[in-house]
DNA sequence: AACGCACCCAACCGCTCGCTG
DNA sequence: ACAGCGAGCGGTTGGGTGCGT
């Protein structure tokens, strides 16, 4: 069938964009908000593409991005969730705040590669790089970390029609990853979690901002506000569903 | 100083998804 | 049900930079 160009490409601009054209796009985005990426060039007068403007924008100019190197947490996190996702940027990006796909992207692709190759792991797999040695898992990355997840029992059917639990929990026996499809969420009001507890170890010795405390203090009839957060740091009432995967 | 190589990362490309008429 | 379109995603590319020789 063939798809039209999404831009007059003879007309737009390529390559590296200019601190005139940043500052077009940032002023027009403060004025109108994002949205209509199509028709955003010509309004803000920029001889651009409109995928290249929200790219520069997402990438790059928005004001909640987080620059500068990332962390050892980021660096763990960004394994753990990609032993789980797979190559699933977008989604390892919206549990990392201020980090994009793309920078995520780069991120695995020079540094956390090189880093799994180092401690023997097949970053592609998450599994050792020697295959005899295949009866390990993924937790292997666990391990690396120091960090234990409580033992949750998983689920053998599906009867709600939850999706690819097997493979995940084959490889990650020790997380409860359940999926569900619901419909969206209510926002809860946001606590500052603690790196332990995004990982959703609230009883951990090693919580530094109590909410383990106001998890157990109600633990026989949850609260709303301690339904759980499965190690990914999403709230879930003992199943995880992947709704709360929000998209940036 | 000059060159070559490796690395990093911003940007591009092509595809899929989801919505709408 | 289908086609068209816009948005978003993931893979890839290429220019810039740093480092070693």
């Amino acid at each position: 069938m063939g798809r039209s160009p999404c831009c007059e490409k003879a007309h737009t601009n390529k390559g590296a964009w200019t601190k005139e054209e940043d500052d077009r796009l940032i002023s027009y985005i403060r004025a109108h908000g994002e949205g209509c990426w199509r028709s955003l060039p010509k309004a803000a007068g920029l001889l651009r593409c409109g995928k290249s403007c929200r790219l520069r924008w997402i990438n790059y100019l928005r004001p909640d991005l987080k620059r500068g190197n990332f962390t050892e947490e980021e660096d763990e996190l960004i394994i753990k969730l990609h032993s789980l996702l797979g190559n699933k940027w977008s989604l390892i990006a919206g549990r990392l705040p201020g980090r994009t796909d793309n920078e995520i992207k780069n991120y695995w692709n020079t540094h956390i590669r090189r880093k799994l190759l180092n401690r023997g792991i097949d970053p592609a797999t998450h599994r050792p790089l020697n295959e005899a040695a295949s009866a390990a898992t993924v937790a292997t990355v666990a391990t690396t970390t120091n960090i234990s997840f409580g033992k949750q029992e998983p689920e053998t059917s599906s009867s709600n029609g939850s999706v690819v639990k097997g493979s995940i929990i084959e490889r990650c026996p020790d997380l409860n990853l359940e999926l569900t499809i619901s419909p969206p969420r209510q926002q809860q009001p946001q606590k500052n979690l603690c790196f332990v507890c995004s990982l959703g170890l609230h009883n951990s010795k090693d919580c530094s901002c109590n909410v383990a405390n106001a998890v157990t203090a109600n633990s026989s009839a949850p609260p709303a506000s301690a339904a759980a957060y499965d190690f990914l740091g999403l709230k879930t009432n003992g199943v995880w569903d992947c709704t709360s995967l929000e998209m940036k």
